[in-house]
RNA sequence: GGCUCGGUAGCUCAGCUGGUUAGAGCGUGGGAUUCAUAACCCCAAGGUCGGGAGUUCAAGUCUCCCCCGAGCCA
């Protein structure tokens, strides 16, 4: 079984934004996850390249089109690349084979009868690629999210027959868990309630766009064409472009992660257009909330922005995934704030986590000629910091199951907290004092050693990098090494078998209690978390 | 205008079907300690639970009205 889930195929009408960071950064905490728990992943992410939008972007910067794309797409491979996102697919819209999968696409849509002419007449605003509903009196209106003019329009359009849906896809939107997070879920019912309406499907007069096949004139609107984008991705690297395929390569999707502006366009536009080509529907499609920063909204007007760059080299990978998946509420709107930011990664990744390891491992080179000690009694499950360990493994994977990342996150925290303060209890620092307490302190050594492992083992989805850096201080196998993190599918996977081969499922292994080996060498610790220290705004 | 969510310590939020002194983390102040990344640990201060009315022996917790914020629709 292959577990699919998709990020929204970006539009490459600028620079990546903090928001698609977000989204991208938690499907790959999930798409991690699935994989150490030994799934097959087909995590997919890419550009969406067509529209007027984008034509004219590229004319204004004296750029064909394509070259533009070429640039812009360029760019989002690389930042994920740098985030070291394990995406297995990158797919552009503009890909020779996204093309012929649309075109077949439309091909079974027009031979189901969904596709009819008809005339589109209204206010247009480019930048949302939409009709509004001003009236035709209107005079100089303006796009009420974008404040830019509307265009008026005229044209005679391609429609889909959404309005034959309308019961199956009031059943579907009424499933629970197909929409989630559930305070979503009425919008789109009510949405739904109210009549579903046929959508046009093609536009004339746009050369930047998927012509559609046998009618000369029109090309495909971008949110069929890239809804489409779901389905390409899937095909293997020398697979021909064929729509039947699909299936075998993953169909239907079980998660689809959106923000939560574009739900309506996955809930209900785009399973009716499944439904109508007759293929399989996607378990669920989870629209998140927007970041703002310090409780405005970021825009270029008021010069707000987060730059994503900026944040990866000013502050790193961890702090940022940390932060965001461990703070926010994945469903709801959250609020970047620098102050609690640093806060927060200080207390948790330094402080907390990152000296529990350090002490612990000071200590028991120390006193054990630079190796983990013996276990005794700790080597057992029914120590209690075991106890603590397997309890957080299993609350971890539950709430990784619903995409809460935050009590997740918290769940290893407050393991490390427990570690801390078991630590603080015994005070082995003034046990080896005492005549005859070696063993006692090596066996509480081995027990917080085994909890800051677990620790980092449970952290690999969320924190990849610096669960692999706690790991190279203990001296065991990184789970995933920075060098298999490489954006393009094909080698990911294959580097993650050839590491694993003699073991299949290193994760539940790597979650048992006891899996550090008494006697075997401890290196020197070095601090696997640098604390944030940021005295100017980012 | 209609509908839906929120409004609980300085900040971010928990508080299930109403029931003893309203909780956590961060921040702040103090203490303890030295294994450690000025860290860990302990303690404290700090809230008329948006406002008002009502139901009840008893209401952040239920009802109604109002104010504020966010969103969907018109």
């Amino acid at each position: 079984m292959t577990y699919t889930l998709t990020t929204p195929l970006y539009y490459v009408n600028d620079k990546p934004h903090l928001g698609s960071t977000y989204t991208t950064l938690a499907c790959d905490a999930i798409a991690r996850h699935r994989r150490l728990c030994g799934e097959s992943v087909r995590f997919i992410t890419g550009c969406d390249e067509h529209g007027l939008k984008i034509q004219r972007t590229a004319e204004a910067a004296g750029l064909t089109p394509q070259a533009h794309c070429d640039a812009v797409s360029e760019r989002y491979r690389s930042l994920w690349q740098r985030w070291q996102i394990t995406n297995d697919r990158f797919i552009r819209t503009t890909d020779p084979r996204h093309r012929a999968l649309v075109e077949q696409f439309f091909a079974r849509v027009e031979a189901k009868g969904d596709v009819v002419e008809g005339r589109q007449q209204g206010w247009y605003c480019v930048a949302c690629e939409e009709f509004k509903d001003d009236p035709a009196t209107a005079e100089e209106p303006v796009c009420g999210i974008h404040r830019r003019p509307l265009e008026w329009r005229d044209e005679l359009n391609l429609f889909f027959r959404l309005s034959r849906y309308q019961q199956e896809i009031e059943e579907l939107v009424a499933r629970p868990g197909f929409i989630a997070p559930p305070s979503r879920q009425r919008e789109v019912m009510n949405f739904v309630a109210g009549g579903l309406k046929d959508f046009s499907i093609s536009r004339v007069d746009l050369p930047w766009g998927i012509p559609v096949p046998g009618h000369g004139g029109h090309t495909f609107y971008v949110w069929f064409d890239a809804l489409l984008g779901y389905l390409s991705a899937l095909l293997d690297p020398d697979d021909p472009a064929d729509l039947n395929l699909v299936q075998q390569r993953g169909w239907p999707a079980n998660l689809h992660v959106i923000g939560k502006d574009i739900l309506r366009f996955h809930a209900v536009f785009w399973p009716a257009m499944l439904l109508s080509a007759d293929l399989p529907l996607p378990a669920k499609v989870f629209g998140h909330g927007f970041l703002t920063r310090e409780g405005q909204k970021m825009g270029k007007s008021l010069g707000n922005v987060l730059d994503p760059e900026v944040l990866l080299e000013r502050c790193g990978p961890d702090a940022v995934r940390w932060y965001l998946l461990r703070d926010i509420p994945f469903g709801e709107d959250g609020d970047f704030q620098q102050q609690r930011f640093s806060d927060l990664v200080n207390n948790d990744l330094a402080n907390t986590i990152g000296n529990l390891l350090n002490r612990t491992s000071s200590m028991a080179r120390k006193w054990f000629e630079g190796a983990v000690p013996p276990a005794g009694p700790a080597g057992n499950t029914d120590h209690p910091l075991a106890q603590r360990g397997l309890d957080t493994a299993a609350a971890f994977d539950a709430a990784m199951d619903v995409l809460d990342f935050r009590a997740a996150a918290e769940s290893v925290l407050q393991l490390a907290i427990e570690a801390n303060g078991y630590l603080n209890e015994r005070a082995p620092w003034k046990l080896i004092k005492q005549e005859g307490e070696l063993s006692n302190v090596a066996a509480d050594l081995y027990a917080v050693l085994e909890a800051s492992r677990l620790v980092a083992v449970l952290l690999t989805p969320l924190v990849p990098a610096l669960a692999a850096r706690m790991l190279v201080q203990l001296d065991q196998p990184v789970l995933v090494s920075d060098a298999e993190i490489v954006s393009d599918a094909e080698s990911f996977e294959q580097e993650l078998v050839k590491t694993f081969s003699n073991d299949l499922l290193p994760w539940t292994q790597a979650r048992q209690w006891g899996k550090l080996t008494p006697g075997s060498p401890l290196p020197e610790p070095q601090p696997v978390m640098q604390r944030l220290e940021l005295d100017s705004p980012l």
